[in-house]
DNA sequence: TTGTAGGCGTTATCAG
DNA sequence: CTGATAACGCCTACAA
């Protein structure tokens, strides 16, 4: 792969003119731009992106920072935001900081040192020093799917409408004859569990009804917190004939513990998950879930992030989306 | 964020002096040293990798390239090979490919017009040019659970003994009584499943059994093959007591549909999978699967990266690792 | 329309 | 030990 000197060289002509037809839409006599076409080919030039970002201070990279790669949600915020920066002529630098804010710091510094062209954090925590650090940059940057509840107004961010979920789920148990619901929630610390389970109870004491306080249960939202939180509810005398877990692996949890005490999904206990991951749809029963716009999310990250680059006013700083009932079959009429 | 210039004006040095305090191991007075590392506090200096790559001609960064995002193989070595690529220094930079060839070439192209210092492929098919472009170029590459069959002898390639996985399946189900076996296997046309089904047809031969025709149904590695295989089977009056699935994903298809046509597992049919991703822990039944090592798979893969760039001999070009049996619930004697 | 010169931020070489 | 100076590959005034 040779550099523009060499097809300049080849073509007898001046590195700048080779520039000019590289760029395009710079007048070049047709004679000469066939000359550096040809040679072009010969040598095989292939524009330099890092010396063309080191002139223009732009390095068409975008760093995506994750607390965990093996996650049914940051994984499809890694796969939405990958296709879609490559749509629009990035590439992706993908950072797995495991919620360690040491790593978190790391990264984003050698991020910056990168140069790139923007930022999207998933789920970062109010607490991580890093979004101070970068908004004394002036790299673009974006909260997706944030979690922490005290607000950095001023940083953009693409969010779910998290109580709306809680809602939707108590809406389709009510909907289906359940009085008495279970919740299990993700982590209280982390601001969207706080607000799913808001909309819940809210929605619930809109009914009339009430959430039993023994019948909430914190857990992480993973697998194991799902099972866990299930013998909890059952060691408590938890009275419930539904549940909402707030992440579907903590629903799957949930599902296998019922399973193995016999009790049947959904003709005894209806049973709510979230997200929507591709596994849902591979229980039996299939899992009626709460989904998330994971794609519609990342394209309007990707957008803010385009749009603070190219300093073009960003009309809207805080995009909240709506989440979606699927039902499936693990839930029914009382 | 300064650049070197300002902490040279501030410290009241040349740049040469800066760049050797940064650079370390150059003999710098005492004194200026630290007027120079005070100066560097503070502009908040931070060496810029762009020019420091353009100068050193790497980049410190390394490519990924994967077929899928979503998808239990790749999400392992994408989270694996990012943290091995981050403890070494480097970054990773991510592209999936969904298995076009456009895509592909053209992810490649800016790999190599960005200076990575490596380029690791997952499941590339003989049929991409990648691997001919790749060749032509001094960027180190590494092939990683490569398919297909013909050989590039020369690229490095880090793999599982796939054959050795058909052979525990095989053993597995004969140890536990199994005579008629079935076997769902991933597409015909990548070698990994060809190796699988012929180490199990081997060993279920050794045995002095033979594994039928009618009892061989290819799937595509996903779920819903895997459910469509299951009816395959019984549509063709295929008589076997326990099913090898060469994916997890068609092993939890084939369960599916087993339980939805109320045939028990592992009480009349024993279901073994493969990969050991995380939701073989979360079925009921748990899944018996074939583990592979995608940790120990991208550690060697980094290696061999490494290895080529700092121009070191490569001792073994091809490293083949082995499966693992993991046993659980979804398999018993017959 | 084309070439020359300077600079993006570093590092390496060569004098001093 | 330190400072010019050139070079990495590209782009962009400015001049011709």
């Amino acid at each position: 792969m040779g550099s523009m000197k060499d097809v300049a060289k080849l073509a007898g002509v001046s590195v700048s003119t080779v520039s000019r037809v590289i760029t395009g839409n710079i007048p070049v006599e047709q004679q000469t731009r066939v000359r550096v076409e040809d040679a072009i080919r010969v040598v095989n030039y292939r524009p330099n992106l890092i010396a063309r970002g080191l002139r223009s201070k732009n390095s068409h990279l975008i760093g995506l920072v994750v607390p965990e790669v093996i996650h049914a949600t940051f994984t499809s915020f890694i796969k939405y935001t990958e296709e879609i920066v490559n749509r629009h002529g990035y590439n992706l630098i993908l950072g797995n900081t495991q919620s360690d804010p040491e790593v978190e710091e790391q990264f984003i510094d050698t991020l910056l040192r990168r140069n790139v062209d923007g930022v999207i954090f998933c789920r970062v925590s109010d607490k991580s020093r890093v979004l101070g650090i970068l908004e004394r940059t002036n790299v673009p940057i974006v909260v997706l799917d944030r979690s922490l509840g005290s607000e950095n107004v001023h940083i953009p961010l693409v969010s779910l409408n998290n109580r709306m979920a809680g809602v939707l789920a108590a809406e389709h148990l009510s909907d289906l004859g359940h009085a008495q619901c279970a919740c299990i929630t993700g982590p209280m610390d982390i601001a969207l569990s706080r607000k799913r389970l808001e909309g819940f109870k809210s929605h619930i004491e809109s009914r009339g009804l009430s959430l039993d306080t023994t019948a909430v249960v914190e857990g992480d939202f993973r697998f194991g917190s799902g099972v866990q939180a299930m013998r909890t509810l059952f060691e408590r005398r938890a009275k419930f004939s539904a549940i909402w877990a707030q992440s579907d692996l903590m629903a799957i949890g949930a599902l296998q513990e019922l399973q193995r005490r016999g009790i049947a999904v959904p003709e005894e206990v209806s049973l709510i998950g979230m997200d929507d991951i591709n596994f849902a749809e591979m229980m039996v029963p299939t899992l009626t879930t709460i989904a998330q716009p994971f794609e519609r999310m990342c394209e309007e990250a990707v957008q803010l992030i385009l749009r603070q680059q190219e300093n073009k006013p960003v009309p809207e700083n805080r995009i909240v989306l709506d989440p979606e009932l699927i039902i499936r079959e693990s839930t029914a009429r009382k």
